[in-house]
DNA sequence: GTCTATATAATGATAGAC
DNA sequence: GTCTATCATTATATAGAC
């Protein structure tokens, strides 16, 4: 029996890195043998039921990642904005600037989508509620809270789609830069629209 | 010599549709050939170089499309706010209301994406470009004008993965209403951040 | 301009040795 | 737990008739 080659973690980490690059698509069961340095074989050892199988368990990590990324910065000390920078210094460095893409919107916009629905609406709704958490800790209304959570959300998503077409990170920047400051921005007085 | 069975006009709009509901890279010959009604050689005969050309063709269709559905509200009459309303509800539509995905999303995030790239890129600055005309015309500064623009692509590109994600389409009717608030707002005064 | 038939390559997946 | 070898299937693409 010989050793394994590659500790589980270290598996999905490539495999996470191969699926944000080539998208669940376009990502082989050759090219993942390739990335791994593993045999067909040996990945359909680890995962019987293939792609989709491979998928759905880094789509678990990511999920304990995100809780540890989103929630440790919330048990810190700091007023809420600082937890805010902090989070969003990572949300930064994971995306490496906007030059990277993000798991869940290659699974989202997948083939399969369908079979990645329950874990990819988690993963949402985590990321969400976290940002929801400090809104209301620095005095938001919750909904309000959760309105600029979906919002940090679409907009991370949407400027990596946006970067990744005009292939200038300039976008993603900017959105990091304006979420700082919108995200936990005071309730508006309400304006007259006449 | 057997009559054409569909205009090349329908063609694209029956490539479009399937590259937005499968994906470039999850949309295979076989798929289009079926939701065409065209056999394999006559997909050949009109685009020798095969998928890439295809979606390039559909790009350029888009092209025209995003053009006369940004710029025709342009230069229509009414108030800057009322030319965004016909924008932003010509978008609401073409999305059908969050349910439907992105072309060019679909393309940026493929295996191919680095030969779209120009395109792509072109298409996102009409857009954007399309945004800033008309926030410079309701009297915003240029550059102001332009994040503007540059944040409802990003925004409208968001909400559409975050709804494909959870399966929720609130996320894109707020995101819609949201930019007709937000997209010509006036400059707001600097706030002071101590 | 469309079709049927086919060539060629890549893909997902399995069998069995070690 | 990994490997080599191989399978059946699907993919892209082409040839040639009409």
């Amino acid at each position: 029996m010989p050793a394994p080659l590659l500790t589980r973690t270290e598996i999905l980490a490539r495999l996470m890195n191969l699926f944000r690059d080539k998208g669940y698509d376009g990502a082989s069961i050759a090219d993942i043998s390739e990335s791994t340095g593993l045999g067909k074989s040996s990945l359909y050892h680890h995962f019987p039921r293939g792609k989709e199988e491979m998928a759905l368990a880094v789509l678990g990590h990511l999920e304990e990642q995100l809780q540890q990324a989103l929630f440790d910065p919330m048990r810190s000390d700091g007023t809420p904005r600082q937890k805010l920078d902090r989070m969003l210094d990572t949300v930064d460095g994971f995306y490496e600037g906007g030059a990277k893409a993000c798991l869940l919107e290659r699974l989202c916009s997948s083939v399969d989508a369908k079979r990645f629905r329950r874990p990819l609406g988690r993963a949402f709704s985590t990321w969400i509620d976290a940002v929801e958490s400090l809104g209301v800790e620095s005095g938001l209304p919750r909904e309000l809270a959760r309105a600029r959570g979906e919002d940090l959300v679409v907009r991370i998503e949407g400027a990596l789609v946006v970067c990744a077409g005009t292939n200038d990170t300039s976008v993603f920047a900017r959105a990091i830069r304006d979420l700082r400051e919108s995200t936990l921005a005071p309730a508006p007085r309400r304006r007259s629209t006449g």
